[in-house]
DNA sequence: TTTT
DNA sequence: TTTT
């Protein structure tokens, strides 16, 4: 429910990177993802072509976002519909942040077919898998840090996760 | 012109505050307001009633940056459409911040007839009038500064702006 | 499941009637209803002002036909989102005909406090009221039949029900 | 302006046949397609899988109706946001009809690199060149008659064009 | 800081 | 048939 508003975000855009999936002890998947959209446009004055790139910082939970890691890479072209939610956090510094995020609750992908995309292919990389058994927090990727709009960091291991 | 991409946002909320209206040199207006939505749920595990606030910064230009400053007040509710946008700027302590935005080319109003809906109608408090003349940059608001999520600062007076 | 297609429709206009609820036997609940938009302009050759509206057939299922049934009125403001869905039927002259319909899955009331809207008022008229119990089909209602733009029946009783 | 209201429509779908263009008098370009949108479920009864085909009938205008005419082809993938708009026409019986259409204002292209997507690439197929010189009415199209959902003909020669 |  |  909500109270007469709506809270609604549509992007395709492009991956900057693979998906990054963790997973909750409680088996929960959060994936997290940049996603490119860039317009382009000629300037009047000087007559220069002009592009500007921006970068979304997507956050995906649950079998949605064990989807998003299966079958997403570094430059997939995706669409993805969901919220905004802003955030904060502490910095290494001691310095409160905010970052915005999408959290997506939809998702199609539009690359026409490619690796990892047919559920029986052979995965082109290693993949995280989901852990058969977990003690405890987030286990933390074995994939490389995606370079991030802010460097916020993914939801801290302590924090509610919303469901 | 989009490169195949889109970058779309929809917000249906209500003002926090006045909309904050200035001028550029150019006579160019630029709006800045903050919109609420708002979630509730009941938790399934303490039965709870829980709510949750996400408050939007939303940047709008030119003459539907006037209508906004004309007809929005706080509390309204609002229709808007726009893109996400992340600029980055700098506090006063020197700290490189990132700050995301709607920017909004869209919007209606979704109250009822109230007052200041009516081009004809008297303001219920003084209108800050788009200046004759202007010598340089933007001329300071005469309204009082919303609290902001993150206390960024509209978009400078160097800046350049996207038009 | 969507292979990389997306069909979303976003309304947000006034009710032309009273929404009409139906009970299948299954007691699922069917909601239609006629929604208008509008828009309006100034004819650029003769400065004429001219307004067109749009009407929306809506369907809504389940739990959420209830809602609409139980909160909106003639008049009222509502924002919907749903998809689109082409159906064929045949008119009373055996006429092969084609109506499309917004299939809506989400629904936010937008008018401020209004009659019926509070779920202890007493409604302004009499309520179908979910039958204890069903023999068969759809049981019709006792609201009056309002005009639709071209008189298609809604979904006929032994059609099947998509869920 | 729309009063209030929002009219829109976001699909992302394949072109079911070339696009079709013709030209006003005036020059105008009206482009008319047919998209497709498909869902695909496992039925929880039979545990059958199933798909559901959704025909979309779009119509664009002007700038917008030349591009799609130009690089859009026969299952090309394309992402289109427009409002919806329902006309009566009639048909060679003599039979009122009515026709829901999606009038588009944004368009991407949303395949990979493919014929025709280049500026400078030589099309697969004779183009209808936009006339030199025109008596009246709309020219014909010497493309193929498209399949349409319910064989509504395009907007009537005699029909006001809305701009 | 809003609204229901 | 709605609404502003």
């Amino acid at each position: 429910m909500s109270k007469g508003t709506v809270n609604k975000v549509i992007i395709i855009g492009n991956l900057g990177a693979d998906p990054e999936v963790r997973y909750a002890t409680s088996g929960a998947a959060i994936c997290n993802m940049t996603v490119a959209t860039s317009e382009s446009w000629t300037d009047k004055n000087t007559n220069e072509k002009k592009e500007q790139t921006e970068w979304h910082r997507v956050v995906i939970y649950q079998r949605l976002a064990e989807i998003a890691g299966d079958y997403l890479r570094k430059g997939s072209k995706v669409y993805l519909e969901g919220k905004l939610k802003t955030r904060k956090w502490t910095d290494k510094d001691g310095i409160e942040r905010f970052t915005t995020e999408i959290v997506a609750n939809e998702l199609q992908m539009l690359d026409g077919k490619q690796d990892g995309q047919s559920t029986t292919s052979q995965p082109s990389k290693p993949q995280q898998q989901r852990p058969a058994q977990q003690t405890g927090g987030y286990q933390s990727s074995n994939q490389r840090q995606q370079a991030s709009i802010n460097n916020a960091p993914p939801l801290d291991f302590d924090q509610d996760i919303p469901f």
